[in-house]
DNA sequence: ACTGTGATTATGTATATACATATCAGAAAG
DNA sequence: CTTTCTGATATGTATATACATAATCACAGT
């Protein structure tokens, strides 16, 4: 390598003060990727050469590829190389919101009401909804609720608690607050699963929400579990016209 | 501290000779996390305790620590340490499969059919589509597809390709396989929007189905960007009992 | 031609060190 | 009593170095 190296090491190509080298070192290597100027399967310079061209320690170039690979832009191959792969999990971030922030993002007034709470030792159709996992034997609080945006009804809610797993909710009253907001702040929920589906509104969830039977409705259920035990499941249902979920991809990793 | 540190110097605790050891302090604290044994807002243990405990360099330690931070699950402040964060960005991962394994992952025979291809002048319409970004002008390639599961129809695909984010679809024929494989393979996408809603199936989609009309469905649609540069829109239609979006969580940074 | 074997190479992990930076506590000054 | 300054502290980034490990290549021997 020739000695032009020197006006390198002195000023690190087109430096930007507000990120650290690494940061640069990744961002401008991932630019190369999503703008498809590396393909997939392309060798991207050895560590030694970005160390080269940065002027920078090793060290440097690893932190910046190490993370460009675990966040599985590129594959690492011990003595060939880095290599682009190609974008194959299509998997997007779904970011799910509270109710009352969804319906105060709409501009409308928010309000809470509990139809109904039952505590009862869990059946096998509870079991099954609060789904795999130790210790599910027990009671279980069920709850059905009401989110009103302005007048009218924004979704219902059809909650299953595990006491076994959340005891302090046997003592608590879902009367002003909903139980998705209280539960977060009492349960460090590990795990999560939602799905998401259309149905046609059964009699009751049609009228609860003011709609014809058999009107088309989005139904989200989530089960979430805390160190391997299951929390709680829940069945949100929005008419089909109130709401949409919106998931996001972005290779980022800043 | 007494110094019957040394013991810990000579084995790392319950050492796993298979991981190293930055990743064995990583699970060990995303564990006592998850568990809950150290609760949000709790102060773990500063780098030069851990350094102690672990019997490694504050480097090690730290390459643990920044990992957890940057996955979201603890928040480090200079000077202060670091803390457990409350679970607040619920966040899921969305895996999009592609339609064929959907399909096959039932059990039953795929088969796609095109309906209609037309090529055009982008519209207004086409354009809002397609989103947001620059040099959406130009021709777009419009698809109507079918996809079968056995006999019957399992959802419908209506897509928009902008024809200048990828002009050698102007060449295709999507009478045997279904554009939306053919893209992944032509496009580097580097960003991806979907929304997820519920529907009253309208007269033609209904008909397509084979449903009633007003029946209700899924409808995903997906938009993507490669480079900042819209590629494609893609509806697809299911019937409501046909399909559901499965989307998990786990705080895992393995 | 085939096969093993050792050297080479790029990455993976770890260390000691250094200095920068944000921030907080307490001291000094007004 | 408030403001300002200063030092202490924990994290953030970077370096040079070292050795481990996996994969590959070249070469020698059967």
């Amino acid at each position: 390598m020739p000695d032009s190296m020197a006006e390198m090491v002195e000023e690190p190509v087109g430096g930007d003060a507000s990120t650290s080298l690494y940061q640069r070192i990744l961002n401008d290597i991932r630019d190369r990727i999503v703008s498809g100027e590396w393909e997939p399967g392309y060798r991207i310079p050895f560590e030694h050469e970005l160390t080269a061209e940065y002027g920078c320690s090793r060290m440097t170039v690893n932190k910046a590829l190490s993370q460009l690979a675990k966040s599985g832009l590129i594959e690492r191959r011990r003595r060939s190389g880095s290599f682009v792969r190609r974008p194959q999990s299509q998997a997007a971030v779904l970011e799910i919101h509270d109710i009352r922030i969804e319906v105060e993002a709409l501009g409308l007034p928010y309000r809470y009401e509990l139809m109904a709470q039952t505590k009862r030792r869990a059946t096998t159709v509870d079991r099954e909804r609060l789904g795999p996992g130790p210790s599910v034997a027990g009671q279980v609080l069920a709850l059905q609720c009401l989110h009103y945006a302005g007048v009218r009804p924004f979704c219902v809610e059809d909650r299953l608690i595990s006491l076994a797993a959340v005891p302090e909710a046997a003592d608590q009253e879902f009367l002003k607050s909903a139980p998705g907001p209280w539960l977060i702040g009492q349960v460090p929920w590990s795990a999560a699963e939602h799905v998401i589906r259309a149905a046609a509104a059964d009699g009751e969830t049609a009228a609860d929400l003011g709609l014809a039977s058999g009107a088309p409705c989005l139904i989200i259920e989530r089960r979430t579990w805390s160190a391997e035990r299951p929390v709680t499941h829940v069945r949100f249902t929005y008419p089909a016209n109130a709401h949409a979920v919106v998931a996001r991809f972005t290779p980022s990793d800043s």
